[in-house]
RNA sequence: UGGGGCGUCGUCAAGCGGUAAGACACAGGGUUUUGAUCCCUGCAUUCAGAGGUUCGAAUCCUCUCGCCCCAGCCA
């Protein structure tokens, strides 16, 4: 049913490999490694769960580590909200890790590499670091300072530790090769001034790592065994391996690179995402449009649909954009699985069942799930009045059409048989009510008289219902890619990714929602109440994920004919 | 004309010298009190291209082409 682990992705393969080699011991050791600068996407949630899972399938330990070395950009929210959203996707991490944590050792094995001569206090400027570290096809030349002596470093280095010098001034950096034609290799910078009190050792440093120094170091005194990154890593390998070669750190983690997730009609990075914030074209970070886990959540995305997706989509080093198709149909599958069936009308429209006794109300029985019977049953009320969905009638409709129509005959789902008899429309010519009959034998929706009735439609009692808001959601972005042709992904927002529909009836019993839990409304796609903004007095329903919908596509596939407003269905050609 | 990667169906992705898995999408058909689900069926003579090695190549070699990443005191 769900989350068959894909076999052999080539991650798999090598740590396969390194076990049967006894590498390690044959241990395995993953880690996570954001950067609390922003809330986890999608994206992250493939490597969380490629690293909690090569973990747990080779019976080893995932830690989450936070990569906080860089304090302005840092902060606490961002730490919380994120071990939130690790737990929620579900996985276990036991005690979170920080490389601030290290900050002591880290200093330390800076230190080291000062003593043996292979690190340097530096006093160039930005500038004219950039400068002298050369072009991508020129070689870069040595700075002044690459050959003060140990003491003079270690002087110095101390000095910017000790607040000193103002940022900007000094810089430790490796004594590598500014020739080399990985630029990371030019000398990197280890440590830098910085003069921003950071989220977990307040002001106690000044002075903070580079990722570079930091992360391999990190790896290492985790004793991790699998350092898993992303593809524009791959030059920094040789920097990572020779921080471990240089500096006595217990073990050497192997770094091995993978490619990203892209998917399309989205965008999946934090700065791209805080652009759409900052400039008010969604609501937050949490906003259901958005491919933030925190927003996926919100919309009523399960953990489960996303760790099968995740597991789905494979592992590689090949750059690749996955059709958002494929997102949806993982959320789908768990969906149509494990939501409870109700009934909502979200466009209503009236409907007075003429013969129907006056001031009467009834209670029918639906399933809740119409494959599991062992989810059992609960209770609809139904009376005279009654709404539909607007969508569900058509004053001219198509052969095709299997819903209601003047003289047409429907079923209305788990209540009976009705058929229209008259269309009451309003000054401006719109339909506002149906006036139907009903076949008091076919309570439940079979007729005795065996006649076929092919359309079934859900509805929802006018006496007894509960009104809500409801979220339609649709994709962020008209174009696949929305930076096609180097346009501006701003640009391409699509505008009708938010519907906001007001006097939407729902089946009662949906007054005891909780957020976040799944429902199907029958016929129309999966919900669940809003956790921010429904109150008691209205209820806020987001729509998670719209069923497969083959008359849509239908329609779609052959444009309106100009009647009606209603959707046109044509016959199908052949071929 | 510096370095590092990557190129298998519309989209992901298996394949690791023995004659192209699977998923999503798409197209037909069946079941159905959700036009949903479910179930069948079809969907790469071909692996960026060209040479070569071999009885045999997507897999090995050579060259060519295309795409991505790197010149933060970001991660």
């Amino acid at each position: 049913m769900e989350e068959e682990t894909k076999k052999g992705h080539f991650i798999e393969s090598i740590i396969q490999e390194d076990i049967s080699n006894n590498k390690n011991d044959g241990r395995v050791a993953t880690r996570f490694p954001p950067e609390p600068n922003g809330y986890l996407h999608i994206g992250h949630a493939k490597s969380i769960c490629l690293n909690f899972n090569m973990a747990g399938q080779f019976n080893g330990k995932c830690n989450l580590r936070f990569d906080d070395s860089n304090p302005a950009k840092e902060k606490q929210i961002y730490i919380d909200s994120i071990q939130n959203t690790v737990k929620w996707l579900g996985f276990e991490y036991g005690t979170p890790f920080f490389a601030s944590d290290y900050f002591d050792k880290l200093y330390e094995f800076a230190l080291e590499l000062i003593r043996k001569g292979k690190a340097y206090v530096c006093s160039l400027t930005a500038d004219e670091i950039r400068e002298y570290r050369g072009t991508l096809t020129e070689p870069g030349k040595n700075s002044p300072y690459r050959d003060r002596s140990v003491e003079e470093n270690l002087d110095l280095f101390e000095r910017m530790k000790n607040g000193e010098f103002g940022e900007g001034e000094h810089t430790l950096r490796a004594k590598i090769d500014m020739a080399s034609p990985n630029i990371n290799l030019r000398d990197p910078i280890i440590y830098r001034v910085k003069n921003a009190p950071h989220p977990r050792t307040g002001d106690k440093w000044c002075i903070y790592p580079m990722y570079d120094f930091t992360h391999g170091i990190s790896d290492a005194l985790e004793g991790i065994t699998h350092s898993l990154c992303s593809l524009e890593f791959e030059d920094h390998r040789p920097l990572y391996d020779w921080f471990l070669d240089n500096v006595s750190v217990p073990c050497h983690p192997q770094q091995i690179e993978f490619a990203r997730m892209n998917i399309n009609f989205t965008v999946l990075s934090k700065r791209k995402l805080q652009r759409l914030i900052d400039e008010g074209k969604v609501a937050g970070w949490d906003d259901p449009r958005l491919p933030t886990l925190e927003g996926m959540r919100r919309r009523g995305y399960t953990p489960a649909a996303i760790r099968n997706f995740c597991n789905i989509i494979g592992v590689s080093k090949k750059e690749s954009r996955i059709d958002m198709g494929l997102l949806e149909s993982c959320l789908r599958d768990d969906l149509n699985e494990n939501a409870m069936r109700v009934m909502g009308v979200i466009r209503p429209l009236k409907v007075t069942i003429e013969n129907y006794p006056e001031g009467q109300t009834e209670t029918l029985e639906a399933m809740n799930h119409p494959q599991k019977p062992e989810l059992g049953k609960r209770d609809v009320s139904f009376s005279r009045e009654i709404y539909v969905e607007q969508d569900d009638f058509m004053e001219d409709p198509p052969k095709k059409f299997f819903r209601l129509g003047p003289g047409r005959e429907v079923r209305l789902r788990a209540a009976y048989l009705v058929t229209c008899k008259e269309v009451i429309k309003n000054e401006a010519g719109e339909v506002v009510e149906l006036i139907c009959t009903y076949d008091p034998a076919t309570r439940g929706g079979n007729a005795p008289d065996g006649r076929k009735v092919k359309g079934t439609i859900h509805w929802v009692n006018a006496n007894d219902c509960l009104d809500a808001e409801v979220r339609l959601y649709d994709r962020l972005f008209k174009d696949e890619n929305p930076e096609q042709d180097g346009q501006d992904f701003v640009e391409n927002l699509n505008p009708a990714s938010l519907e906001v529909l007001t006097g939407c009836k729902l089946e009662k019993r949906l007054a005891s929602a909780e957020p976040e839990v799944p429902f199907q409304f029958e016929r129309l796609g999966y919900f669940c109440l809003d956790r921010k903004d429904s109150t008691d007095d209205m209820p806020v329903f987001n729509r998670t994920v719209t069923l497969r919908d083959a008359w849509a596509k239908l329609a779609k596939q052959h444009p309106p004919r100009k009647n009606k407003g209603n959707k046109p269905p044509r016959q199908k050609k052949k071929g």
